[in-house]
DNA sequence: CCCCTTGCCATAGTTAGACTACGCAAGTTC
DNA sequence: GAACTTGCGTAGTCTAACTATGGCAAGGGG
């Protein structure tokens, strides 16, 4: 019912600008990133997360392998890809165009 | 394929907006004061806006009434609701809580 | 007069992607 | 050994923006 908190199209930028501050991470990580920087504000629920990610790694913007924790447990690391990287930039100013423009519509006088 | 321009969820807030800028529009009017003041960023298809139109009135945001253009055609205006403008208060809190979130997440060090 | 463009509304069908709900496994704590 | 945490994953649902299409009326150009 309710729409709630992450815009559909923006979970891609959330997740390639964490990976690109942090290099290499594992879904929980990037997830728990998201979370504590928006201070709480956004929570990518795992449904989200790993689809996600799927699909990023099918296009190419990442790139992942399997390893082990520092709790020793077994997780999957991802890393920004090239074309990741260039990804981000297309995404960072597609984001800041839309963004400002429906700011000018919802500022107008 | 590629994910354009206006991020589901936010187009009840443009119209919303503009409907409450401009008093009494009809559907073509609020997708070019849109475009225009968003400068040609955000485009409004038809096929987006009629339907967001409709479930705009059956949520009770905005009452809908026939008329004639300047131009001398028909055309049904819309007209903000209280409800409506309860609406575009939540809406535009919401809109600000995520995107500066978003910020957070994308400028962060 | 007929056609063409523009204004204006509408819907059917497709698609992307975020969600809920669930399952699985391994480690830690009590 | 029960419960909790960490960690990955999928199946299915739902919203909403899109493409494509259609229709109709008014006005202008040939």
């Amino acid at each position: 019912m309710q729409r709630d908190e992450i815009p559909p199209g923006t979970l891609y930028l959330l997740i390639l600008k964490t990976l690109a501050r942090s290099g290499e991470m594992h879904g929980y990580e990037i997830a728990n990133s998201i979370q504590r920087i928006s201070e709480d504000v956004l929570q990518v629920e795992e449904g989200s997360l790993y689809p996600a990610l799927q699909r990023m790694l099918i296009k190419g913007w990442v790139t992942a392998k399997w390893g082990t924790t520092a709790g020793n447990r077994r997780a999957r690391y991802y890393q920004l890809t090239a074309a990741g990287r260039k990804q981000l930039s297309i995404e960072m100013s597609q984001f800041e165009r839309v963004i400002g423009a429906i700011t000018r519509v919802i500022e107008a006088v």
